[in-house]
DNA sequence: TTCAAGACTGCAAACAGTTGCACTAAACCT
DNA sequence: AGGTTTAGTGCAACTGTTTGCAGTCTTGAA
């Protein structure tokens, strides 16, 4: 029995003949080492657990599904939660997977600083958007993205431009309004909070409107989406009337009419990244590039 | 010990003092009940798995959620897998669950009934939108959607419509063929097949405008959504050229213009069901309903 | 008072692996 | 040849819970 676990979990420690010769009848019986009894010895359940605001928001799942593979390379298992934007149901979730996961990494959380280093003294942790000491952090420099965007706005000869912001409570919604107020020559109107949906650009039209700009850089692509959508029943078209960058660059953003100027995000890099720095339990802080990609969204002002 | 594990898992077989007593000894330390351990014991893991086509797909995500919420009401987790709309991954991740999950729910399959049928010796399993014996089934009547969809097209005047339909072994892409053929008093042509993707409604865009029909049924709201771009880049406008039906009712769709009609489809009743029938073990046959919400992509052919 | 029944309780053996330690046998030194 | 290392193997204890069975303690009836 132990040179059967050893087989498994140390080959280097039994003879090859042993091992070839486990390894065959293994194959016949269809053994295969149960992994709560592994997990009770181990004190390692090889489960991981991935939270995020809304599964349905089309920015996580490149994510979601880099964290899976990322997991499943490493033989992993990982359990994907959903928090429907609600702060209490990050606290509530890590909670419930706390003792059957050896990790969990929280993706853009909705809740204060001080809550999540509570949490992460129960479980490892790794943040995605969000900087916290004592847990390891991915982030995505958004900030960099979004002071491109504005520029790009600049240079086309915007000069009053609004910043439809995202959801109390994020950490990438302070840093795009941070970093977009410091682009020289560019007043800020900055309209929000706001949900990060289609719905939540679409009923910020009005203000947009109200707000006489000329052009807008929106919390997300879904944002800006729907802030499209919702100029255009006000009779105001896109490029012509209003530039419009998104961030995310999610997949619809590329297809919609106008094509949307975006912020691209490193989302798969951050999920694989986010889960390998779980697994190796490394506490470190890693910012990932953003890029801007113009497309047909943006014009100059008329 | 044995007292203590009773306290949890047979509460009435334990004298009330002796219960409190340890249950406040037990908040005291901290302390639950490990999972491993139960689930060494017990045979059952307390976790499922849930298999779809692609999480990026926003058909998917209520259903995602829904099961997550019934899994944690009974004291379940989900693992959530994708398999990147392959086959082969479907055997594959039924396999790699199988030893850690008390069932799994695999959604829109696109294996060969055979090879479910193999798998479903493996592991219990439900199987939505897949007639499968020998496993609990649970069914979105689709079929009755599409002939809604197809006769309301015939009821503003449309003699010939295109079915531009799904991918290759789909069932609900046959179902909407089936139910589609019968509408009489239509010329159906069908394209495909397709991916089930905005990518794909835009590749069929011309292969819709050369077949010369006036009103086109959808696989699903994102290949109607792709095709009312590829049709607009030809210069054909919806519904004033040709009158498009998607089916899902995804939440994009009741945003993009023109805003779409389309089949709704249960997803959240489904998924909740299909944890519910998991877990209780029973093996049944169920239909769920469709309905057919007209809005704005649709209109008398000219 | 004694017994039987019934309600709790606790011992100890699973469950399926991992791991420290002791043991054997072979190979290597001197 | 005798002693020492080294590689490989197996025993047994341990992980935290469940569960069958036996034991204890009450309680009520005869």
């Amino acid at each position: 029995m132990s040179t059967v676990s050893r087989t498994f979990s140390a080959p280097h420690m039994v003879n090859a003949a042993t091992r070839t010769r486990v390894l065959t009848v293994a194959e016949e019986l269809g053994y295969r080492p149960n992994r709560a009894a592994r997990a009770l010895t181990t004190g390692r359940t090889h489960n991981l657990g991935l939270i995020v605001a809304d599964i349905a928001n089309p920015f996580f799942p490149p994510l979601i599904k880099a964290a899976h593979a990322a997991a499943r390379q490493r033989d992993y298992h990982l359990f994907v939660a959903d928090t429907d934007e609600e702060p209490a149901a990050e606290e509530e979730l890590v909670q419930a997977f706390s003792k059957q996961v050896d990790g969990v990494v929280l993706c853009s959380p909705r809740s204060s600083n001080k809550a999540l280093e509570r949490l992460a003294e129960r479980v490892p942790f790794v943040v995605i958007n969000r900087r916290l000491r004592g847990a390891a952090t991915v982030l995505m420099d958004v900030g960099h993205g979004a002071r491109l965007a504005v520029e790009h706005l600049a240079g086309l000869g915007h000069r009053r431009v609004a910043l439809v912001s995202g959801p109390a409570g994020s950490w990438t919604s302070s840093e795009i309004r941070t970093a977009a107020e410091q682009v020289p020559g560019v007043e800020l109107v900055v309209i929000g909070p706001n949900a990060p949906t289609e719905r939540g650009g679409l009923a910020a039209a009005g203000r947009v409107r109200d707000s006489g700009v000329t052009g807008v850089l929106a919390y997300n692509d879904l944002v800006a989406i729907g802030l499209i959508e919702g100029l255009g029943d006000l009779g105001l078209s896109v490029p012509q009337d209003v530039s419009v960058v998104g961030i995310d660059d999610i997949v619809s953003g590329r297809l919609n009419r106008p094509k949307l100027t975006t912020v691209a995000m490193p989302t798969a890099a951050a999920g694989r990244l986010a889960v390998d720095l779980l697994i190796q339990e490394v506490s470190a802080t890693t910012s990932l590039e953003t890029r801007l990609v113009v497309r047909d969204s943006t014009a100059p002002p008329r």
